[in-house]
DNA sequence: GTACGTTTAAAACACTCGTTTGAATCGAGG
DNA sequence: CCTCGATTCAAACGAGTGTTTTAAACGTAC
């Protein structure tokens, strides 16, 4: 274990760095090797191939993102306190916010880099990123169960997804929110940003558990997509209020 | 201007469902070639290049989509209407979830499609898309702030941001969510997650506007966006409060 | 039928990719 | 000193990419 460990390092770094600024997909290892001033064979040599080094990415970009999330909702869980929703939800979107990346990135690329693992393409990259994630998955399910215990849990399930969404999307891609806004929001400035997130998420996650009416019936759900309220018989109570309904399609056919 | 402009469907046909299944950049030309069953060259003949498939890709599905949307919307905003924010938000996300693709592909390739076209790596295609997307973004943006008078237009802009995000993630990833909650949603069946979707963006769009404190003080954000809380001495009213603290970092050294 | 513009066909081009190879270099331990 | 394992280096490999080229086939108008 000489000292040129830092080769691991420096790699390591670079390929945060690229990651974050053009995508896993599109930055080759040419790049990352010049970047961080090594041998091309030395992405191969230390870590078998590019996907082991994007793991290895992966691994130290993520651990100490959600052990911060962890630590923030065992201080959320001690014995005495009832459950805050709103301080729960800080607690699991803040810490990617707040990251920094190797070497002190700027907080851009932290975002950026998570982002993109969040919206991984496809590979396996997938995978490495579910198991990192998992146990927080878990603790985070149940803290929101017991802040929300009138919701079911897949209810829950859903509105967590959602969750998970506008932060990714936030966190992805910061570019649009400016464009969006004509340059009025920062996306960078983390602070002003959370206190938007948190508490849009907050209201989401509380919302009337089920959509409005479902009085009586049961579900009754045509389990045919295609064919849009195919039991005409029972339309009344829903009818009445439009929420769904869809207009005409407009589809060109040249 | 022969029968045989079929080639041209073809390919793009095939482009549609390919780039669903695995993304533009993992999907090459050859591959598209073989599914439309036509030759290498005649993407190039017909679009130029591959990035011009896509665009051509984009456009024919994007444009029913914003077509939807804005007819929807029209519907909503007849002068003796009340603005409906639920109905609004309906308007804007039901449409990609509903659209099908090109030779009634399954919902779910067209639910993919567009969410890799909301999360594009960074191409000109993105440029592409925010032109499709301009005017939609302008109607819904005046239709929000109709329906939302006392929210600051920059607080919107946050807001839709948050909403597309959460749009786009399950459009995007259906998978995630189903094996978020175990199998126990069908991220696939499209009026249920509507059903979800649309409450839960709805909360999050009414939610007060201003994060929750703020109760005597007058609205003191410092201005720069940079330095949060640049003004150190006026930091009492926050302290108390500890929503936004961080807890330490956890960073191994190795 | 012949000529013409459009479309298709097969082959090759130039390039980048991730990975491998085999020799050179280094730093400690005997 | 020499040895040995770990690391670095330059060079190449084989496969895949988007694109171009050249010629052949097609349908239509003269």
């Amino acid at each position: 274990m000489t000292v040129s460990a830092d080769s691991k390092q420096r790699l390591l770094d670079a390929a945060e760095t690229l990651f974050a600024e053009r995508g896993f997909h599109a930055t080759s290892t040419r790049q990352i090797t010049a970047a961080a001033g090594v041998n091309l064979a030395a992405v191969n040599y230390h870590f078998g191939t590019k996907d082991g080094l994007i793991a290895a990415v992966f691994e130290r970009f993520l651990r100490p993102v959600n052990a911060e999330r962890l630590l923030a909702l065992d201080a959320l869980e001690a014995p005495d306190l009832e459950p805050d929703l709103e301080a729960i939800i800080t607690a699991f979107v803040a810490p990617p916010f707040r990251a920094r990346g190797a070497r002190d990135q700027h907080v851009e690329r932290a975002m950026r880099l998570y982002g993109r693992i969040h919206s991984a393409p496809e590979a396996h990259a997938h995978a490495i990123f579910v198991q990192q994630f998992d146990t927080v998955r878990k603790r985070f399910e149940s803290a929101f169960a017991r802040a929300l215990p009138n919701l079911p849990r897949r209810e829950l399930h859903w509105r967590m997804h959602f969750l998970i969404g506008a932060m990714a999307q936030t966190l992805a891609d910061p570019e649009r929110l400016c464009a969006l806004s004509g340059g009025a929001c920062d996306p960078y400035d983390v602070e002003a940003t959370l206190e938007r997130l948190v508490p849009f998420l907050t209201a989401g996650m509380r919302a009337a558990s089920l959509p409005t009416q479902r009085a009586g019936g049961a579900r009754k759900r045509s389990g045919n997509g295609t064919t849009r309220r195919a039991s005409s018989r029972k339309t009344r109570s829903r009818s009445s209020r439009s929420r769904f309904t869809r207009t005409r399609r407009a589809r060109r056919s040249s």
